[in-house]
DNA sequence: AATGAATGAGATTTCATTCAT
DNA sequence: GATGAATGAAATCTCATTCAT
């Protein structure tokens, strides 16, 4: 169906150019369906935007959402922060790469702050996390959300500075790497 | 002089709406000169965000680089390092965002080679940092590139959500914040 | 039936918006009918719109037409031509405008001519009445097709401007008015 | 100069076509110029089409006012109303036309309120010159702007009437015909 | 050194119409 | 009878760039 593949088209197309360099034209093309056909399934280039990380990117965020909900260690739940994160950006690198880098002006205004509050609200989940820990005594005296904010922003530019090298590194490797990076300084440790 | 005006335009322009957004028009207009005059000192647009980042934002990494020269202790290296990319994240905050972050393609090819390569230098630079750390035994065994890619989108994404959310915090408590969680995981600590 | 629920929605649109502003799917969205169902029932977006002028506004000019066949005195004629035509024009008010003043080039060529012919036939309608009343010596020696085309122009002009203005007038009143213009104008008159 | 030859042709275009049917294409094409040198001179179509207006239709309606200043009988100033008024619509026919009657929606609205505005002013221009005339009691007591209105109304439709059915009547012979329709409708005449 | 009028390729969007079901 | 997904031509507008002065 035309929907699809214009979704799939679109996730390709926006990946590949950010939101600006995208273009109506080249996703069609690439969907194999005449431009009007973008307008009969969305209003417009914003909402299809909009659509694809409301669609892709939150279905992301809500896997780990519930996976993060279960009555695990703090340990645990840094660690599948980190991993669900990399998912985040290694596969959906583009999409996430933009909604966390790439808001700038521009876009429909209304569409912008959709996709803003979508971010802050990850962010804030994190935060939230991490704040439980510090309830508990585990974690360091931080500012949460400033701590999330960081995270993520560690792993995207990671991510990307790797992908972009195109360095092979494995997955597991990366995973304990962030891990430790992250809980050695977080966590309290005798040391200090 | 007219070239100064327009670097000055341009900053403000790029940094307000990233590259792409940026328009010709709105520089010259700003730098209160005729189009024209863009296109008499400046072969394109290309060439002159590459003019800017180079001249600004280069300066500002030289200036780490010689910070760093010095026989310093590395808890002060990164010490240093931190502040430098607060400063660059918070003062050239939008040149400096795009340089990490926005840089697509869409660009005439031969500036953003050099562009990118300005960004896999930094990266470098402070990846042998860490690495001669590591050489001293100070630092875990860990993939400096790979930490140093990290630390730089931390900083960069911290610095961007706090400024965004108009929070406010003092520059002191960012810095030794930082520090702090970047520290106590790269340095080997008594309990782990 | 799909086909009345159109008509209306149709009349709705086109007086609302003018011909050319009208779109077919307002129209199938009001008529609560898929947008092919419009192409079901009229060949295209022309044919719909004369079907609306030659079943709806052309009544009204028969009705006119019929009224006056009557054996009247030209007094009662014209007081009865102005208060169908300020029915025609209060009442249908955006058909009776389009198809008076915005028949423009652009619409389907065979179906434009056929709409001007209606508006055409209908001023020589008129003016055959008045033609009447000049033989009988009642009017002045004028071109009695000029003068009908510049009644029913006054009569829109007039009614449009009140109508967008929104001044309250009764009905009666400008009836009385318009009839007093026209006749102490066309019928002779001691004074001259 | 372009900004010239884009006036004049925009004039033919719209004139010939109406205000939607007119495109920015076949101006440009018309004028020998490319299309974005109508942006570079006009910020759209709405500004453009108001620039037309405002300059070639308000210079006419500005001749009127400074003809009617002078101190003439109402006879004279209704005269000349006649005279100006064809002028206006057998000369700027389709302009004036345009904004007489096909002022709907779809025009940039800040744009759209200032031509209807343009009308309305010049409908209470030439009410004010028939309200001194009732004053002076030579007129009848009637309603000053519904009748402007409906003479204006009336002279643009008896224009578009001959002139788009190619009969040929003398310019002074219709000066004098709606001299007499008029008047001998206003004045007080020995047989009321 | 500087200008600004002019360009034209390309972007987003609209919409009457077609057609398989 | 009716549907609605799909189309593609055409519309408005943007903007980096050129060039004569």
């Amino acid at each position: 169906m035309s929907k699809v593949k214009i979704i799939h088209a679109a996730v390709d197309v926006f990946s590949e150019n950010g939101y600006h360099r995208a273009s109506m034209d080249e996703i069609a093309l690439r969907a194999n369906v005449a431009k009007g056909t973008l307008y009969y399934h969305f209003p417009g280039k914003a909402q299809l935007f909009k659509t694809l990380v409301v669609q892709g990117f939150q279905e992301v965020i809500d896997k780990i959402r519930a996976d993060l909900q279960a009555d695990l260690t703090l340990e645990e739940q840094i660690r599948r922060i980190v991993r669900h994160n990399l998912d985040l950006f290694l596969e959906s690198s583009g999409l996430a790469h933009i909604v966390f880098n790439e808001l700038s002006n521009g876009i429909d205004q209304e569409v912008l702050e959709e996709l803003k509050k979508l971010r802050i609200d990850y962010i804030h989940f994190l935060a939230e996390v991490l704040e439980e820990g510090k309830q508990e005594g585990v974690l360091r005296d931080v500012n949460c959300q400033l701590a999330a904010a960081g995270i993520v922003g560690m792993l995207d530019s990671a991510a990307n500075y790797f992908m972009s090298n195109t360095h092979e590194l494995s997955r597991d490797h990366m995973e304990r790497f962030f891990y430790t990076i992250i809980t050695s300084g977080l966590f309290m440790t005798a040391g200090e």
